[in-house]
RNA sequence: CGGAGCGUAGCGCAGUUGGUAGCGCGCUUGGUUUGGGACCAAGAGGUCGAGAGUUCGAAUCUCUCCGCUCCGACCA
């Protein structure tokens, strides 16, 4: 056997290193239609938990959920002409309701509709159909809805997780009586995902807002957060939006203010994706495969019985579910510790690079011998695969919220150190040019890259400037980044340093 | 949609100048094993991506289409 579980390495080849990291955890696989993938158990699993961790935190922000329908009409769309034009490229159409069995036993399209329906990309505008009619008065205000939906954008270029033709999210919109609380709306929801990727994902991310050439289409202002995979190229890994009044003003949204004058609303929206669990994939694993942060761990401790006779078996299968029980009387990050006996029977070698490669944090393997020793053969995957400790069985359960929280914290210490090494200031475009390496060879720029602190202007001849590069501004930070500068490319005055950086 | 590559068993691949399908892993069964991706034996599994054409004969040659991967344009 080679010395790590994926091949090829991310070094030999990082974006077939992906997919295979992807076959191997079984998350997901390609389906019959064109563009969209199948998510298996594994990787719905993995979905799961974000959608349990972040449903709770729209909640204790004040968000009820509901659900919209799938198809709009296509008239919606041309309400905000700025929304028709960064969506209309890639919208899939319905035109007929009915199929008719043609004279060769093919199914004929029939039923021509009389409006064109277009499956949702995004539903800011069906959405704001029905706010129209639910907002008349500031007593109706703020509005805050949630809804977990599928999507579809006809994608050029589809990869799994990170770019499908329809993929799951989370789209929030709410409306607001002011531009201020519309404002600060968009940044408490860019802060929860913040938090959220941060926390639970343990993934590092920047925080900022997008230049007008990546900003949302018909939105005033897009805030990102943005996280570095391990080939150095940034991910945009959630969304949130501040859409003034012009999706209100296109539909019609609008409220009695206290005054009694009529206004428009201020409306907001903010999504994250599947996209994630592509996130979390490059950002922790490694060349044996999957690696999972604890908190989105579906399963955080496997429990492997070894035993040859009925006797031991007996024995040891009982310490499995007496361990079983304690663990999940225990509690990591405020819910039981999810462990789970693997007594399948198979090879044990086998048995156990299974779950390597699909990332479990924890592994105790408990045979006769431990049992003799009050022990457990402990294994943590963000170790190497032969690092065994023996740990007491007794105190193991007791134990375990501060080994989870222990790997939590490594994983994410580990990805901010890598961030931070290939991340630095450049103050002159020709170091842009040098740091991205503009003539890379094959298989080799690939691992180049990295964020570039650099001060940019919000201006078409920044874009320009780095487009041969396959460079993009991803946003301009708000933490720890006010030293003003001048642009290196338009020589403007700017009050801050942007994130530059290749991106998915 | 442009450029490149690929499509043969679940996975990875071989199949030369056209002659009717093979290897490794995996799977099933039996046995030997078992604290680290086991070994022996016997088996199952393929309209060679789809369609058309050339030919006595096509996985192999020609054309068309479909899908996947990478590179561009587009994007969460």
């Amino acid at each position: 056997m080679p010395d790590h579980a994926i091949s090829p390495t991310r070094a030999e080849d990082y974006p077939e290193w992906y997919q295979q990291v992807v076959k191997a955890a079984d998350l997901a696989e390609q389906s019959p239609v064109r563009g969209c993938m199948v998510i298996k158990p594994h990787g719905y699993a993995i979905w799961e938990r974000m959608q349990t961790i972040l449903d709770r935190m729209f909640k204790a922000t004040g968000h009820q959920n509901a659900y919209f329908p799938l198809f709009i009409p296509l008239s919606y769309l041309e309400q905000e002409a700025k929304h028709v034009e960064g969506f209309a490229k890639e919208c899939a159409v319905v035109t007929h309701h009915r199929l008719e069995l043609g004279p060769d036993g093919k199914l004929i399209p029939t039923g021509k509709l009389e409006e064109p329906l277009v499956v949702r990309p995004t539903s800011e505008t069906i959405i704001g159909a029905m706010y129209a009619k639910w907002i008349q008065s500031w007593r109706d205000l703020p509005m805050l809805i949630n809804q977990w939906a599928n999507v579809v954008r006809w994608e050029m270029r589809p990869r799994v997780f990170l770019r499908t033709s329809e993929f799951l999210w989370q789209e929030g919109h709410t409306a607001h009586a002011t531009s201020e609380e519309a404002v600060e709306e968009t940044l408490r929801m860019l802060d929860v995902y913040a938090t959220f990727a941060e926390r639970d994902l343990a993934m590092p991310v920047v925080k900022g807002p997008k230049t007008a050439a990546e900003r949302f289409p018909g939105a005033v202002d897009t805030y990102s957060i943005e996280a570095m995979m391990q080939d150095g190229k940034a991910l945009q890994a959630g969304t949130s939006h501040f859409l003034g009044q012009n999706f209100a003003r296109g539909q019609n949204i609008k409220f009695a203010s206290t005054s009694g004058a009529e206004e428009f609303c201020w409306t907001t929206s903010w999504g994250v994706s599947t996209r994630l669990v592509g996130a979390v994939i490059m950002t922790h694993s490694d060349d044996d495969g999957l690696v999972l942060p604890p908190r989105i761990a579906p399963h955080q401790i496997v429990l492997l019985p070894i035993h040859r006779t009925d006797e031991e078996k007996a024995a040891v299968m009982e310490a499995c579910r007496k361990l079983e029980a304690e663990l999940s009387a225990a509690t990591f990050g405020g819910e039981p510790i999810r462990a789970k006996i693997d007594a399948r029977d198979m090879r044990g070698g086998d048995k156990v690079w299974q779950h390597i490669k699909q990332g479990v944090p924890v592994r105790v393997e408990i045979g006769p011998r431990d049992l003799a020793a009050g022990a457990g053969s402990m294994t943590r995957r963000d170790r190497g695969p032969k690092e065994r400790v023996a740990v007491p069985l007794a105190e193991f359960a007791s134990r375990a919220p501060t080994l989870l929280e222990e790997i939590q914290q490594g994983l994410f210490e580990r990805a901010k150190a890598f961030r931070a090494e290939r991340t630095v200031r450049l103050d002159s475009a020709a170091d842009v040019h040098v740091f991205f390496g503009a003539g890379e060879g094959p298989g080799e720029g690939s691992a180049r890259g990295g964020f570039a602190h650099v001060h940019v202007a919000d201006d078409p001849a920044v874009a320009a400037a780095f487009d041969p590069l396959k460079v993009t501004v991803r946003c301009v930070p708000m933490e720890g980044n006010d030293e003003p500068g001048t642009c290196v490319v338009t020589g403007k005055p700017v009050p801050r340093r942007s994130v530059l950086a290749r991106s998915y």
